[in-house]
DNA sequence: CGGTAGTTTAATAGGTCTATTAAATAGGTG
DNA sequence: CACCTATTTAATAGACCTATTAAACTACCG
């Protein structure tokens, strides 16, 4: 088979089901429609991975280590002071949401919604570089000793962080309903609250 | 009747049908077990509301109009300054949110995942009362050219808000499964998060 | 060329869901 | 009581969904 050219059809299932997942949702998602898409018969979806459970877990155990441990995977720029290393989180954590906006919605009703089946995934996500998390912290008590920065702690900036950023991609969806926005207005917003993010956080942080 | 003890079938599935989709969201509440948890027949629910679709926008109009127009409706204790004004508006925008914490993910999916449908319901949002802001507005653009907050805009300024107090609400469930919170730990950080949006917000409108 | 393992399909069981229809029941009015 | 309207139920049509099974197809290997 050339390989090259001609996917898997195993391939082409698993890409055609990430992509209607997160347009749609899981419930709203059918093995009949992802095959149909595929274009190859419906039992061939539940012959490659059994369950629509499992389809679903394979996908998106990957999406779920993405969306929850890139916050800190690039903490590490080690010469920087806290507030540039924070504005580089921020709009990095920012850049991944916006090449996946579907992801945010899709973790946050998969987890309301079905908790005890993403739930399989919980200790796959424990890894949390606890590492990195430690030595931000260090940093910014320091300089929270030191009177530049008021008092706060990490969690609360980094839980104000994935607020700001996730929530516009949320609501984007509804203020393209409501207000009609096109597509240049949609970007300006983006490119718009991609800088006041780091404003708003950085200048909450003065003392 | 006794209209005071005992409440009609109609009302009671429509009490029954709210609780149902604010937990489960629109696709996973079949009229099936709306009736079953009211005690009565599957046929009664569309004889009084036709059309699930029917159900949902009877029951959501007001509550779409409670997530979007609450936001102004206290902005008018005139003698405050723009800096109490916007704190009273956060907190209470908090604390409507916090009486209804499964309203945001109910909103955000439906919008997202059937826009044709919740788009029924848009022209009954617009109603969004234009003067309030507009006087919010002035009040604000006078505080920036006095020089006392920095530049910034009401739309950024209430997005930022609604980003942050929405959140809260969207996570604690996450929270709850991968971190196993408690209920006291939940309620601390809700009191704590409070206080924190309000800071975050203040602060960062510093000049 | 025959066999064999892996892939794909057709067919279908068994379930649930929405919505409709016709029949049963209740409650009030003359 | 007889009637009438509004409510409630039982039954079911028709659609779709997940998952399984057995049969067909393909390609490679000896």
């Amino acid at each position: 088979m050339d390989v090259n050219t001609e996917q898997s059809m195993e391939q082409s299932i698993l890409e055609t089901a990430e992509r209607l997942f997160l347009e749609k949702g899981f419930v709203l998602t059918s093995t009949t429609e992802i095959a149909k898409e595929v274009g190859c018969n419906q039992a061939l979806v539940h012959y490659y991975f059994r369950t629509k459970d499992n389809l679903f877990n394979t996908i998106f155990e990957q999406k779920f280590k993405l969306f929850f441990q890139h916050i800190f995977d690039l903490g590490n720029l080690d010469e920087l002071s806290f507030t540039d290393k924070l504005k580089h989180i921020i709009e990095s954590h920012f850049d991944m949401l916006n090449a996946n906006p579907k992801l945010p919605l899709l973790i946050i009703s998969e987890f309301s919604r079905r908790p005890e089946q993403v739930g399989i995934l919980k200790e796959k996500l424990q890894t949390v570089p606890q590492k990195l998390f430690e030595k931000l912290n260090a940093q910014l008590n320091a300089e929270i000793s030191a009177g530049k920065i008021r008092q706060t702690t990490l969690a609360d900036l980094i839980l104000t962080m994935v607020s700001l950023n996730v929530s516009l991609f949320l609501f984007i969806p509804i203020a393209g309903e409501i207000a009609s926005l096109n597509e240049a207005q949609r970007q300006f917003m983006i490119v718009h609250r991609r800088e006041e993010h780091v404003n708003v956080i950085l200048n909450s942080i003065r003392p």
